[in-house]
RNA sequence: GCGAGAGUGGCGGAACGGCAGACGCGCCGGACUUAGGAUCCGGUGCCCGAAAGGGCGUGGGGGUUCGACUCCCCCCUCUCGCACCA
């Protein structure tokens, strides 16, 4: 009897894969195949491979495998996230430098990755942290700065006192610095911005593109992006003439307009606290703001703000309204300045009562009166413009666009959409990451490193603790070099590029693998791109995701790529949790893949993540995986799987009738399966036709049709059984994972007979086999004549007979 | 607060508006065994019943339909995302 042991499998077949070079994509042009770039979010290398990766690139690679045996040529790349903070704060951690801890664990991945039996062209493999992919990330940047997308302001962020370093938002936890816990506080520094928000709208437009997307990434990303569309109306302070723009949405509402604030770091506060002679009771709210974390600042209390004693005038009815200056109102979003509507507006409301500011309601529902006075909750509803000068009696919200074209013509707004998404703060004061390639001249300012200068070599010999300031710019002669433009004496940039740069991009790379002369060919993207299937974790359903989209777009711009979206297809595969919670190294509880890799089998593992359930649902590895020293269920089947293919390949006779329909039908339900990642049902049904194929065997009947199916189907899944029943128990010399996937004869599919459910008023009562192609009248006869369904009519008058021939028949009596 | 998604046996999960619980785990019983963490066979939603059979069942309540896990409305619970966005 052919028993399944994995162990002597597995590593076999690594080995001849590896040798035979079985998954290298095919760059011949004549290769008359369809191309198919199967995409899995690399991997970061912070350890070696957890369930998480177990799970997504089980995934992938059943993706990858299909489309192969479909008969498409499948690019299936693999390489490394490899720069950041995590890397280098694991590494800090041990005392060792980060690119060895980095480069030893890419090699742990790499290694179990194979172990694994992914079907990677190793041959595209790339590092971000190898100076010749960064070279290219320099090169990009500097693609943007020429193109004005990459430019220098200042900016508030998180700076923690102890480790005398710059955080970023994710390392601040409860306020504190996530290594030492000290209160973190604000500074404002000159950073590296990429400015994403003049892409705002085509990354809104394009998402039409995006066919095949989970729903709610569309919606993350629609959300981030948040676009509002409103006017802008410009007020002006009666006492200096200053000019202020707000946004508003609710253009309608300007004649309620009650008072007026200004976010506590717009530029004109300090001038009009000086003007209104307020500062000396202003100084304070800011002082205390600006030493509030950006983190905290968004859960900071209500309604606090200070008049700035100086008055603006609306523009629409020539009112003069109160100034204030509250943290409630953010810089970052619209103008810095709102006008205040305490009447249609909860957060106004609460302000307006805390500070006894007059509430005028301007929108009321159809009829009624209202008074503002008595007012405990903002109307935010439709309703009926009043007291709105010439638009009294006009209906809201179908107002807002009239109002908006109104000041336009009247010179006093326009009607205008604003964003939520902002720029993206690219700079890091870190070692670990590919440097910005700028140097500040003294007389000509940011210059871009010339081209052929690239890349600029991150140093080995850098402490690169943290403590005070970019870790390169305490080298002590990294930074001196001279300028491009004058060849004086000038300064490199010291700070280093978010990681999301580096992954923005790497998409491309591999399609033109160790390129030295550009960061990829065109021709090479136009062949490969854009990705058929991108695989991956919901995580990065909004910064990844839309960086890459946005550099593509950029890319298209430049006339380098001719599509503008390089994901149409998207797959996210839930998480592996455990006991409800999500695995930490804190909570004692992580679970590790190779060991069990090492005690069942890859294929065992693949199977499991694969059958627990739909792809994108998480995994309770507490709920699904038993004893780990008992054999999992799915290690039985393939032991099952064996002994059935290994006595129908000793066996002439031919596979009987039903066992045929059996495996036809299983192979149109798996294809069918596959195509939708349905992995679990597809598992399911080749569990099925297992058991078909033991019961044939067992009556002494053939399965040797059965047998070849089911290693063929089995080959995306689990890659190493498919292997060896394919080529050693049932002898073909080619290996499964180029074999054609097997087609399925649609009369043998199709169902002979089946069960007729004969229901009497929607219960069912009897099942009746019929012919498949039974008429609605014979059905009809069979169920009128089923005894079953004759007592439970009990003699009543039957009203109806519903007949869904052949399955269902539905007698309805009267009662 | 806003937005999205999900609630089905002891468990993971199946079910074009038409047999609820496929397939598997677990459990119960049996076979083979020195042994079982191996293998094979049978059973397994809940309740009543010796059985035949009957009743009840997809978070709760309404609705549409001959027929609802599935579609519509309201509510409850959970998960995720965003969160003073003007």
């Amino acid at each position: 009897m052919l028993r399944y042991d994995a162990s002597t499998i597995e590593p076999k077949w690594v080995e001849r894969w590896e040798a035979e070079g079985l998954y290298r994509a095919s760059e011949d042009p004549g290769d008359p195949r369809p191309r198919f770039y199967a995409l899995d979010m690399f991997s970061y290398p912070s350890g070696d491979l957890h369930m998480g990766h177990a799970e997504a690139f089980s995934g992938g690679d059943t993706v990858a495998r299909f489309a192969a045996m479909r008969g498409h040529n499948v690019l299936h790349p693999i390489g490394w996230d490899a720069f950041g903070l995590p890397a280098e704060n694991a590494a800090i951690r041990r005392g060792l430098h980060p690119k060895a801890w980095t480069y030893d664990n890419i090699e742990q991945q790499a290694r179990s990755f194979r172990r694994m039996g992914m079907s990677f062209d190793w041959s595209r493999r790339l590092h971000t942290c190898d100076p010749e992919y960064y070279r290219w990330t320099q090169w990009l940047f500097l693609k943007l700065f020429e193109r004005g997308l990459a430019y220098r302001k200042n900016s508030p962020v998180n700076w923690c006192p102890n480790d005398a370093t710059v955080l970023a938002n994710e390392q601040v936890i409860a306020g504190a610095c996530e290594r030492c816990g000290t209160v973190v506080e604000r500074r404002d520094l000159t950073q590296w911005f990429f400015k994403i928000t003049d892409y705002a709208q085509r990354l809104l437009d394009d998402m039409d593109e995006l066919v095949d997307y989970p729903d709610r990434v569309i919606t993350m990303q629609r959300n981030w992006i948040g676009r509002s569309e409103g006017a802008t109306v410009r007020f002006t302070i009666e006492e200096t003439g200053d000019e202020v723009e707000i946004f508003t949405t609710r253009p309608d509402t300007l004649w309620g307009v009650t008072f007026f604030v200004f976010a506590v770091e717009h530029p004109l506060v300090r001038r009009l606290a000086e003007a209104g002679g307020s500062w000396d009771r202003v100084q304070p709210l800011l002082e205390r703001v600006r030493a509030t974390p950006l983190t905290a600042r968004e859960e900071a209390d209500t309604k606090e703000g200070v008049a700035l004693d100086v008055h603006a005038v609306n523009p629409v009815n020539g009112e003069t309204i109160p100034c204030y200056v509250a943290p409630y109102v953010l810089m970052e979003y619209g103008t810095g300045a709102i006008m205040a509507v305490p009447a249609h507006d909860q957060r106004d409301l609460d302000f307006a009562r805390q500070h006894g500011l007059p509430v005028r309601v301007v929108i009321t529902p159809e009829g009624q009166e209202r008074s503002g006075e008595e007012l405990t909750e903002a109307w935010d509803h439709e309703g009926v413009m009043v007291d709105s000068g010439p638009f009294d009696g006009e209906r809201s919200p179908e107002s807002i666009a009239k109002v908006a074209a109104w000041l336009q013509e009247e010179g006093r707004g326009r009607a205008s959409v604003t964003y939520r998404l902002r720029d993206w703060l690219i700079s890091r004061q870190r070692y670990w990451g590919a440097p910005i390639p700028i140097v500040h001249c003294p007389e000509h300012g940011e210059v871009a490193v010339p081209e052929d200068q690239l890349p600029v070599v991150l140093p080995d010999d850098v402490d690169f603790t943290p403590g005070g300031e970019s870790p390169l710019a305490r080298h002590p002669s990294w930074k001196h070099t001279t300028c491009p433009t004058c060849g004086q004496a000038a300064i490199r940039d010291t700070d280093t590029m978010d990681t999301f740069v580096d992954s923005s991009w790497y998409y491309f790379r591999y399609c033109s693998p160790g390129d030295e002369e550009r960061a990829f060919d065109p021709e090479d993207v136009a062949r490969w791109m854009p990705v058929s299937q991108y695989t991956g974790g919901v995580e990065h359903a909004i910064l990844h995701l839309l960086y890459s989209r946005f550099f593509t777009k950029v890319l298209y711009d430049m006339g380098l790529v001719s599509f503008t979206e390089p994901f149409p297809r998207l797959m996210n595969q839930g998480q592996v949790i455990y006991g409800g919670a999500s695995m930490s190294k804190s909570k004692g509880n992580i679970v590790e893949p190779m060991p069990l890799v090492e005690r069942w089998g890859a294929d065992t593992m693949r199977l499991m993540m694969l059958f627990a359930g739909p792809f994108e649902d998480d995994i309770d590895w507490k709920l699904i995986a038993g004893d780990p020293d008992k054999r999992p269920g799915v290690t039985s089947w393939l032991g099952r799987v064996f002994t059935a293919v290994g006595e129908a390949a000793e066996r002439d006779a031919a596979d009987p009738d039903d066992l045929r329909r059996l495996t036809h039908r299983t192979i149109k339900g798996v294809t069918d399966d596959m195509e939708r990642f349905r992995f679990n049902t597809a598992i399911s049904k080749l569990q099925i036709l297992t058991n078909g194929m033991r019961a044939a065997l067992d009556a002494g009947a053939g399965a040797r049709e059965a047998a070849s199916a089911v290693a063929l189907m089995l080959a995306p899944l689990a890659p190493f059984a498919a292997e060896e029943l394919w080529r050693e128990v049932l002898g073909n010399a080619e290996s499964v994972h180029v074999s054609a996937w097997p087609a399925f004869d649609e009369v043998l599919a199709r169902e002979e007979r089946v069960t007729m459910v004969v229901q009497v008023d929607g219960k069912v009562r009897d099942r009746v086999e019929v012919d498949a192609d039974a008429s609605d009248q014979a059905c009809r006869e069979l169920a009128l004549a089923s005894e079953k369904a004759v007592r439970a009519i009990d003699g009543r008058q039957i009203a109806q007979v519903v007949v869904r021939a052949p399955r269902l028949v539905n007698v309805v009596t009267s009662r």
